[in-house]
DNA sequence: GCTAAAACATGATAAAAATCATATTTAGGA
DNA sequence: TCCTAAATATGATTTTTATCATGTTTTAGC
């Protein structure tokens, strides 16, 4: 469904949701144990992920990771649109050239009308609505 | 979400749902063109398929794959669960150990009842299904 | 039974994704 | 201004997935 890198990423981004801010940054090697992600790996992302302003940055002593006003109101589907190399979330099944609702392949009826509705979730979740569910207990990210 | 491994498969499957029966067999090099897939590997997946009685296939002069009548009633799911190596389709969208109805991840309410619904359907719809409908001109497998 | 045509089995190579390692740049604080 | 702590950049290694290559077994037809 997603790669690896894709689901880290997530996760990355809502742990530095629920615990920073503008004035409280976070390292990778307190992102990386607590999410369970191999440090150098999830650095890398997390380099890729500032660089295209999904989270925020700053070097040096007092650095981190962080995530402003800003950074919150982006949706989660900009995270793995950024991560993803295939962009293949909402091409055919079959990888057909030619499937659309006019020449429907044998499996685009049945995973069209599902995958498209997920898609428009993903899109306008933003990764604010997720961590204040996640505040107020109606969801869980492990530790 | 599917590798391309479970596309390949899943396209050969139906090209002989289409193209062979009891008395009428494909062999590889006549399927590997047509599904636009490279021969030795396309030829690894049936024999896969085959020896999980997804598939039929007989050997030597006249030989081929095929599929029985019994071979069309099964799922488009069973397919993939052969093929497919993680076995991830139905888990968490973040990996997470746990993660259900009770104890749901960020991700999981948005996810879940869309998946679940589509991962009903994959199950209930049979290879003969799927391939009345591309007879019928409902759907298209493109060659 | 011989021969040839097919699937079957096994392993080697290539490409892609994930992981690791290391050097460079930036910035805070003494 | 110098030292140190952090992100950043780049590239090497490993693992997984996809692809290729080659030898073995089965079976129809002579």
């Amino acid at each position: 469904m997603l790669s690896k890198s894709s689901k880290y990423a997530i996760k990355a981004v809502l742990f530095l949701a629920l615990n920073s801010n503008d004035n409280e940054k976070v390292m990778v090697k307190d992102i990386s144990g607590p999410i369970n992600v191999p440090q150098a790996y999830i650095a890398k992302l997390l380099q890729e992920l500032s660089r295209k302003n999904i989270i925020s940055s700053s070097r040096g002593p007092k650095g981190g990771f962080y995530l402003s006003e800003d950074n919150r109101k982006q949706s989660i589907m900009s995270i793995v649109d950024v991560i993803e190399v295939e962009k293949n979330f909402n091409s055919c099944m079959l990888s057909l050239k030619k499937c659309d609702n006019e020449k429907p392949c044998p499996l685009h009826n049945i995973v069209y009308p599902y995958r498209s509705r997920l898609l428009n979730r993903l899109n306008e979740k933003t990764i604010e609505n997720l961590s204040i569910e996640i505040k107020s207990g109606e969801t869980f990210l492990p530790l």
